[in-house]
DNA sequence: ATATCATGCAACGCC
DNA sequence: GCGTTGCATGATATC
């Protein structure tokens, strides 16, 4: 098993990724984990692992954390040096292999500062050993170190505290690897703090994110028996949370980008039972895109990554990487679930304003897209509804009907009314009132269907025959034929009337009734070659009706012939441009 | 040929 | 007798 995670999360990788390789280079992402591994600390087993370092200088540490065996701990067992990978050695790290954070940072512990005598290159191990029996601090003589970190742990009390930072522990190889090239200056100096009080950060908020998704997970156990899940290992036999990757796509100075104690906005996590060291491509450079830190991981490394920034287009748009940077592989389905808990977890913790417009925005639209209006939302009529944002309505009972009347301006009957695209461009063209009043409506009204009422319909009955395609695209879907009732606000006067959808059973086929339309076609005074036309308000989820004339008050339409024109005109322009721009 | 829809009309209930 | 309901049928459009 030791060996399968090795593989898997190390790729049988051999050689230690370096966190610096490029001397010349300002080391702009740090992972004190680098050339290490994770593995628990006994007492804080739950909030910080600890930084395991390799065989080197032993610093004593007098920290009261327990030392991680494998007994107590089964994390311990996997810990591994990457250096003797080749050897698959996994043994336990003592505690005099690692350094305790607030040894390495607090010189009134009694401990050994190790990076003090990794500041002084070219020491040979005799040489660092002597230095730190010289138990010297990292801040020794350097009191603007001291105010950094208190000024970060300042920043950070809510999430880690002294004592937390007591259980931390780092190898000592890291810090010797990172100190060697980022040199003894003060600057140095100062860039590994600020490196590894990141570190810190990120782990911290790691664990607790991790924490949060176990919780989610015990209740859903990820699948580890899926090669794809991001490597997890199937054999894996725990789930408990470990650190996985930290930063992604970390790129520039940590502070000079003012990210040192950000949130880890691109972090993402694996899930609880994943990859327990951080990958290579995490500490992306500066130039990430165009260099590569880890020249010798790429052709033995199997599981670590690309040196080219997440995302970059040089690859594959359709890769995707894990906190780990690790090649989830091209996710079809690959860590698609992992993936999409990982991002919900990541998001409901970033703290972007732009992040929170982003998504009020998108909450926005996802609401005026998913408003059901008294039924089965249709999604042909939603669809459209938010395709069309040209069309109007006239609020007034007397104007003209939404539709397209090319075919009746030969008629005098025709002639009062204005031709919806006229007026939708007026809209356009003439600002003002017009134009807010249009988007006004625009926002909140949909139009759904209308129809030329025939004599039957103005008739007695008080039933309005609906057209069968128009009532079952937009309308709700109906179960059985006794329908349902809609409350019909009109428009004209905002009297709400309580009218019955619903349809006839006719051949093999529906027909579709508005009924109950007798007072409304009365109170409009509609006449046969009327119309009535339906829209929904889609902010309000209700339905609203008009009655439109299409003549002159008091005028009455002479024979039933034209009506009959009419509908089929308008049927055939229906799906005009024009009407379709008036939809 | 088939679908849609306008409308005729029979059945039924209520006054 | 009248109003309502529900189905049937024929005219028309569409495929």
């Amino acid at each position: 098993m030791k060996r399968e995670l090795n593989e898997v999360y190390y790729g049988g990788n051999k050689e230690d990724v370096h966190v610096f390789e490029n001397v010349n280079m300002v080391p702009t992402d740090f992972d004190p984990m680098d050339d290490t591994d994770i593995w628990l600390n006994g007492n804080f087993s739950n909030d910080f692992t600890s930084l395991q370092d390799f065989p080197c200088m032993s610093s004593s540490s007098s920290t009261s954390n327990s030392l991680p065996t494998e007994q107590s701990d089964p994390f311990s067992s996997w810990a591994v040096q990457k250096s003797d990978a080749d050897e698959q050695n996994f043994d336990t790290i003592s505690d005099q292999e690692c350094l305790n954070v607030m040894d390495l940072i607090d010189g009134d512990h009694e401990f050994l500062d190790p990076m003090i005598s990794f500041f002084h290159s070219g020491e040979n191990q005799q040489q660092k050993e002597q230095a730190n029996d010289e138990q010297v601090s990292i801040f020794q003589g350097d009191s603007e170190l001291a105010l950094m970190f208190l000024e970060w742990l300042k920043q950070n009390k809510d999430n880690i505290s002294a004592e937390d930072m007591r259980s931390i522990k780092l190898k000592c190889s890291t810090i010797e690897s990172a100190s060697k090239r980022l040199g003894s200056t003060k600057e140095g100096k100062k860039q590994l703090l600020r490196l590894i009080l990141d570190w810190v950060e990120q782990h911290r908020l790691q664990k607790k994110q991790m924490r949060e998704e176990q919780s989610l997970q015990n209740s859903a156990p990820l699948n580890f028996s899926n090669p794809n899940a991001c490597f997890y290992n199937a054999s894996f036999p725990d789930s408990s949370p470990v650190m996985t990757g930290p930063i992604q796509g970390y790129i520039g100075d940590l502070y000079s980008n003012g990210s040192l104690f950000a949130p880890p906005y691109n972090q993402t996590m694996s899930g609880s039972a994943t990859s327990r060291s951080w990958s290579p491509s995490q500490f992306t450079m500066v130039t990430a895109s165009q260099y590569n830190p880890f020249p010798d991981n790429d052709s033995t490394n199997n599981v670590t990554i690309p040196d080219q920034p997440l995302f970059s287009a040089q690859y594959d748009p359709y890769q995707v990487f894990d906190g780990n940077s690790e090649r989830l592989a091209r996710l079809g389905t690959c860590a698609t679930k992992e993936a999409r808990k990982n991002r919900m977890a990541r998001q409901r913790r970033v703290p972007l304003h732009h992040y929170r417009h982003q998504t009020q925005n998108q909450r926005q639209i996802s609401n005026e897209k998913s408003v059901m209006m008294g039924g089965k939302i249709n999604n042909c009529a939603m669809s459209r509804a938010n395709s069309l944002g040209n069309w109007v309505y006239w609020p007034c009972a007397a104007a003209a009907p939404p539709i397209a009347m090319v075919p009746l301006a030969d008629t005098p009957q025709a002639l009062p009314m204005e031709r919806p695209a006229v007026q939708s461009q007026k809209h356009q063209k003439h600002g003002s009132t017009d134009k807010r009043q249009a988007c006004k409506t625009e926002k909140n009204l949909k139009f759904l269907l209308q129809k030329v009422l025939k004599q039957s319909d103005v008739g007695n009955l008080g039933r309005i025959v609906l057209p069968k395609k128009e009532a079952e695209s937009h309308l709700p879907q109906l179960e059985t034929r006794d329908g349902i009732s809609i409350a019909m606000e009109d428009i004209g006067t905002s009297r709400v009337w309580n009218m019955k959808y619903r349809f006839w059973p006719n051949n093999k086929s529906r027909m579709y009734l508005l009924e109950n339309t007798g007072d409304f076609v009365l109170a409009n005074g509609l006449q046969e070659g009327d119309f009535i036309v339906i829209y929904a308000d889609i902010k309000c989820g209700k339905y609203l009706i008009r009655g439109v004339k299409v003549r002159p008050n008091g005028a009455k339409s002479d024979s039933t012939q034209p009506a009959k024109k009419i509908v089929r005109k308008i049927a055939a322009v229906d799906s005009s441009p024009f009407a379709q721009a008036v939809r």
